[in-house]
DNA sequence: GAGGACATGTAACGGGTTACATGATTTG
DNA sequence: CAAATCATGTAACCCGTTACATGTCCTC
């Protein structure tokens, strides 16, 4: 029962980018987005947490022209934690998208209106595909600008892996409604 | 507040399966699997409320060479409710994927560990894909064995598009873990 | 001065996982 | 007779979403 998992799977997710820099709760906020769903309700009360397990300490900065800010930062502690749950192997990913039902009962909707599902659903991994593009142009930046730092280029080499990986799903279910759509029209060949 | 959604999306995913065919509680379990993740332990108690609600109904089936079973059926009312649903423009799937926050960190662990981190991935979805090819073989044996009833075809074909699904994005994510461990090893090319 | 980004928090509720609990039937 | 599969259920706890709540600072 006494567990290697100290919190849960998101604290080891806010150790991880802690990991690589020193963030407020904001910034965890929207740093974490491309790698995991939570939200700020569910972030800040868990740095309390982790704070009081001393995994984490934090610093107020006072800014001039935005409010002020907690950053936080690993502690060693929170480092040796992080490194023995990185080489657990990781549990397979929770399927779990509305357009599988929509698909699978595609048959009771209109041709029109299950057109327009794949449609909309094609459109949102562009805007996200474009999204991650920049991230990774932003993350090549950064290695370019301090490419003597072993322990940054290690990081920036995380983010590449992570950013390829989402990339490369975008652009399958980019695919994959392009074909479906297709499919709607016609009665054709499988994708693989 | 008076929402057009009436239990939760699990209860649209339920009426999705019993629209295509009578199950039990258990067949649903299964049944549900390459869809959605979800544990009986949720499902019971649901097709209790659905029953209540107007949307299945149920009828206590004896076999002599298995325990009884409960076959649920959906109803006229449960029909309209999934109808209306289907056309509702599907959310995005939430990310949330722990090989994420792993290989954000990848780093910290020795380069052994980061190798069998991806190599377990990788079999993982493997295996994974293989059961989706053998869905989708008896899907087609299906379709091929009454292909008259065009309801039935309807249905063969909204499973067709969703195993197309899983299969092109469990691909996707073997070429990923396969692209990744090269990348452990050299400094090369992206995939994309 | 209204709206938007930045910044941090709490509370209620519903969803999901794990464990507890039981029992029939078949196969090795 | 032990293990596996089929079959159904309940309960406790944790996780996650939505909504509530407050406040700064900048730009239009």
């Amino acid at each position: 029962m006494e567990g290697i998992r100290v919190v849960n799977t998101l604290s080891y997710g806010l150790l991880t980018l802690l990991s690589a820099s020193s963030l407020s709760g904001y910034e965890l906020t929207q740093n974490i987005k491309p790698l995991w769903r939570a939200g700020h309700s569910q972030i800040y009360p868990l740095l309390v947490t982790m704070e009081q397990l001393g995994y984490i300490t934090h610093e107020r900065v006072e800014q001039a022209d935005k409010p002020d800010k907690k950053i936080y930062t690993i502690t060693g502690q929170g480092l040796d934690q992080l490194r023995q749950w990185v080489e657990i192997p990781a549990e397979p990913p929770a399927v779990r998208d509305e357009l599988h039902f929509k698909l699978y009962s595609l048959w009771l909707s209109k041709p029109a209106e299950a057109k327009a599902l794949l449609l909309k659903r094609k459109e949102f991994c562009q805007s996200e595909l474009e999204r991650y593009h920049l991230l990774l142009a932003n993350n090549e930046a950064l290695c370019a600008e301090r490419g003597e730092a072993r322990e940054l280029e290690a990081t920036t080499f995380g983010r590449y892996l992570l950013l390829s990986k989402r990339i490369m799903e975008t652009e399958t279910s980019i695919r994959f409604c392009t074909w479906a759509l297709e499919q709607l029209e016609s009665g054709a060949e499988r994708p693989f």
